[in-house]
DNA sequence: ACTACTTCGTTCGATTTTCGGCAAAAGGGG
DNA sequence: CCCCTTTTGCCGAAAATCGAACGAAGTAGT
């Protein structure tokens, strides 16, 4: 009940940051936790900071976690381009960048530029390879997550079943973690800003919408890892636009971000994609601005609904349409308050995500750390053996 | 990892039913697994069986559960009946009863109620008072489950914020567990017959509609507890029908018992509520089966979006109208085939509920077993002091 | 500056838990 | 009837954990 991984956890969370106050908080003797936090520290995950504040005795150390000697890396493939960033081990970004890329010259292209810009922030950042000690990836379509392998994928051509978490174990021999991008997304805006909400919808309204599903504080994958996809629900009134699902009237095809520019240059305002209409609605567009929430009303729609299901306690709305937030979601506030349950709105917050360009490789950097940092994969790994202790020798001087 | 509530567990799931399966299953040595057994036989909550098949040697002696000593009560609380079940802590069904009651009589004349249905049926299977470890009781409304207190229940005058735990609780010393009634089906839905499906939902189609989520093996009650009330949902092109919720176009008001009644009885087919329905369907009534397929139609519909949201293993569906599953279900499984993305759909299961009437009650107490039954619960339990050891006597003899 | 007091971390023997081997128990098969 | 297999109980050894004592490192008061 008070393994070692559970001592990192709590030192993870911050909810005690010294070896006095864990032993307080599990209820363990304290040479037990001194005892543990040594494992941790020779392992390598935790490290003692300088002195902390004396509350009117011997001021206690500070334990915190070993973010110069653990790192991972959270890359986001969307259509056309790619980022890749560094976190340390607590979240924190190091160092990302973004380039261009299409998702289209299949796999092993974009390995091999994730390899690469890998490589530059760690050298960027004066991080040893070695210190990187899992990837999350975020792709633009279905996974897998046990095998971490894309499955039919509608707009990645070539990578039907191809083992992405291969590549780089085989180079690096670290885990790999592979989900859908609006997963990635979900869990990192429930980890790094609505840490409070259990129960947290990730809306992407891009050229297509999808929605990322926290419950329980963990992501809700469903039986077949499908779930979340919301751009095909069928809206009322929607005439018979064709979806390339091909079904009609989908969600998607009414309210994505394409569609959007396709009515609008249909209305005589000529618009090439979802981006456009968003310069559109910030250069003062009338017309544009109204689409928008008009399209707002319609996938509130569809939330009031699932609001109704899933009494979720936060929507965070992000995706390239989420850049004009205030028509966006004024629409979709407006008609989930009015069709949802009060008791199921009274306390739901409907917000834009704050997480901006990054957060996709953020949410994927997280996805790797979670799994590094859960409390059975630590006591597992300090079962085994000693990692890399501090001083480079496997079995090192214990005495 | 392996205190002694997994222990149990192992035993209660069918894992592992001799001292020597535990062992190679949890990794432990069989001493210790000796230890762990014989203090649960202590605690009451494991017996010997005689001894089992030998594989070659000598037999091992087959432990289970003691389910003489252990039971507990679940009761179903409808609007117009109460039934109260007597299982065993293995699942099994001892007893049960059920009887005409208005709820809107009120919290106390029910608790009544059920307090003497319970003595009557410990009575019958000759079960002592004190065999009874904890209760479960599924209540027609919301329930705020950490209270065990409705909320606004619609109708259920008189019961917001009643204390329904504590009346047991009072006279039993046992933990009482309440929750709303489409939970308590759907976690007894999972729990007897759809172990394997982790993600499932319960629909109930009555006079209302509700759905009971199971999220990853365990009930999804929301943020607010709300989760599930997807009778509130609108339905395109359902007009304007008035719902009691004060919106229009509800599910429930569309394609509830009472509406498929109403409709029925304005298309010059009288019929008072949703069970005259059924008896006309039964009773071949090519209308009535038509409108009840439509209904199927209709509710299938709003599954097919919750199906590509929420991804589901299984769907179950249960209540008074689904006691003509075959046109509800044809109607449902049409438009959810029809509508939802195959890879949601190409493995899920939309069945009839096969629990019948006992179904809620069984429910209930399945929702009081699991709460004894879990792993920490025991583990507490375990530490704190030998419960009523077989001998009644406290400190007996340790040697 | 010195002393009393508080809190933190470590050390070390005592205690409890767990392990592993051995032998007895209990049956099957030749 | 003897040998083999598997299970279980028993017991000493090993490991994990605890708890008390002690030194370390600060604050507060005189």
């Amino acid at each position: 009940m008070n393994s070692p991984g559970d001592v990192l956890d709590l030192i993870n969370r911050g909810d005690a940051g010294t070896r006095a106050e864990l032993a307080r908080r599990t209820g363990m003797a304290r040479s037990t936790i001194a005892q543990r936090v040594d494992a941790l520290i020779e392992y390598g995950l935790v490290e003692e900071s300088e002195s902390g504040e004396s509350t009117g005795g011997r001021p206690p150390r500070v334990l915190r976690l070993n973010t110069e000697r653990n790192c991972v890396i959270g890359a986001d493939l969307g259509a056309t381009h790619c980022r890749v960033a560094l976190l340390d081990i607590g979240g924190t970004l190091l160092a990302s960048r973004e380039d261009p890329l299409l998702i289209t010259e299949g796999p092993l292209p974009v390995m091999e530029h994730i390899d690469a810009r890998m490589h530059e922030l760690l050298a960027e950042t004066g991080r040893p390879i070695e210190a990187v000690k899992a990837i999350g990836i975020g792709v633009p379509g279905p996974v897998e997550f046990a095998t971490g392998r894309p499955v039919n994928p509608p707009i990645m051509p070539g990578w039907h079943e191809y083992p992405i978490p291969e590549y780089f174990r085989d180079r690096y021999d670290v885990e790999v973690l592979v989900d859908n991008d609006v997963n990635v997304l979900a869990l990192g805006e429930h980890r790094f800003a609505h840490t409070d909400a259990d129960h947290l919808l990730f809306v992407k309204v891009g050229t297509g919408i999808g929605c990322g599903i926290i419950a329980d504080g963990r992501l809700h994958r469903g039986a077949q890892g499908s779930a979340g996809d919301i751009g095909h629900i069928r809206v009322p009134g929607s005439g018979d636009v064709l979806c390339r699902c091909g079904n009609t009237g989908c969600l998607e095809a009414v309210a994505g971000g394409a569609a959007l520019a396709a009515r609008l240059t249909a209305a005589g305002i000529p618009a090439a994609d979802g981006r456009a209409v968003v310069e559109l609605v910030n250069s003062g567009n009338a017309e544009a601005g109204r689409m928008v929430r008009d399209v707002g009303r319609i996938i509130g729609d569809v939330l009031a609904g699932i609001v109704n299901f899933y009494n979720p306690g936060a929507i965070v709305v992000g995706g390239v349409m989420a850049q004009v937030h205030e028509p966006l979601l004024a629409g979709v506030r407006e008609v989930i308050y009015q069709r949802s349950l009060p008791l199921a709105t009274h306390l739901l917050t409907v917000v834009p995500s704050g997480a901006g360009e990054e957060g996709g490789a953020l949410g994927a950097g997280r996805l790797a750390i979670d799994h590094i940092l859960a409390p059975d994969q630590i006591n597992r790994a300090l079962a085994k053996g000693p990692g890399v202790p501090s001083s480079a020798k496997p079995p090192a001087a214990t005495r």
